[in-house]
DNA sequence: AGCGCATAGTTTGACATCAAACTAAATGCT
DNA sequence: AGCATTTAGTTTGATGTCAAACTATGCGCT
């Protein structure tokens, strides 16, 4: 029991830090993959949190902004758009049409696909989520800075397209 | 049936372009949550179709790398680190002991804490893990670009710290 | 010492997600 | 027309995650 400190100890030391200061994060730290992960876990908790007094959940809001801006898009399309698979998206949507926020049709000349749309009382929905959602990004262009903001959006976007 | 093209439709026009290009993404194109989102999900992709090719799982290399880096940590300290609840560990961790990668015994002071080590076996391991990481870091390296990349690694870690 | 509160870890139940198998419909080839 | 292939969506099974309830220890106050 010498240097790696194997036994037991270690972390006693802190008396008053607030608990993560101490750890050491070793090539973790400057990896963009972990940093990713972390970035993107805080910011869907504090979506979710703010959708959640609103009664939605971040997982269903894309998928009626989706629904909306491409009225009468298929569930496959949405779920490619939507970087999910499409067998993900068979209860969300179930929940969203069973709620009578959108319609769903099949497609008159390919009686496999569905026509998606979203209905009146999901677009007053929508709006409440979008209020919600422009405020959780106000929060996050505080954080990024203004200056950052566009080049760093084009990043992600870059990243999302272009790994692999 | 007017201009909102409610009734089916849409999507028929597109003859060849790859599938995407014909989505209207509204807003969530230039919001930052969904943008982040997005790139995660591409990065953890890639990240796992690497590191299953030598049989491990993106979830248990950052839990490894910080218990090497932080002999003696505990599984609360550890989750905190790792930003996930201390029951996602659990089974993590006894996973890992069992296959002799991790050492973990109780502390002598506190016997409710565990005290958390890599064995020499989780050495090795850990080594092969790192170079996979590497190789994926070069290839996020070569998307973001080395001008940017700094900045960018910053930016996520203040949305980590700093969101609500 | 004893009692109540705090803390470390596990268990349990709910969910979201994916991938692979499946069903139904359309398309193409002969 | 008939059969193989492709495509849209659903079902099923495995995972990974969280949150809340639980167990056991330890700590503090009287």
């Amino acid at each position: 029991m010498h240097g790696t400190n194997g036994t037991g100890g270690r972390r006693r030391g802190r008396n008053g830090e607030a608990f993560g200061p101490s750890i050491n994060f070793g090539p973790l730290g400057h990896w963009v993959g972990f940093n990713l992960r972390m970035a993107q876990e805080a910011a869907f908790q504090a979506f979710s949190r703010r959708s959640q007094e609103i009664g939605e959940s971040p997982g269903r809001f894309a998928t009626l902004v989706l629904i909306a801006r491409n009225p009468g898009i298929s569930q496959t399309e949405l779920s490619f758009a939507n970087g999910r698979d499409k067998s993900s998206l068979t209860p969300v949507v179930e929940e969203l049409v069973r709620r009578g926020l959108v319609d769903r049709k099949k497609m008159e000349n390919d009686r496999r696909t569905y026509c998606l749309n979203v209905t009146p009382a999901g677009k007053k929905v929508l709006m409440m989520l979008t209020r919600c959602a422009r405020r959780h990004e106000r929060n996050l262009d505080r954080v990024i800075g203004e200056r950052d903001r566009k080049r760093f959006i084009q990043i992600l976007k870059k990243i999302a397209a272009e790994i692999e």
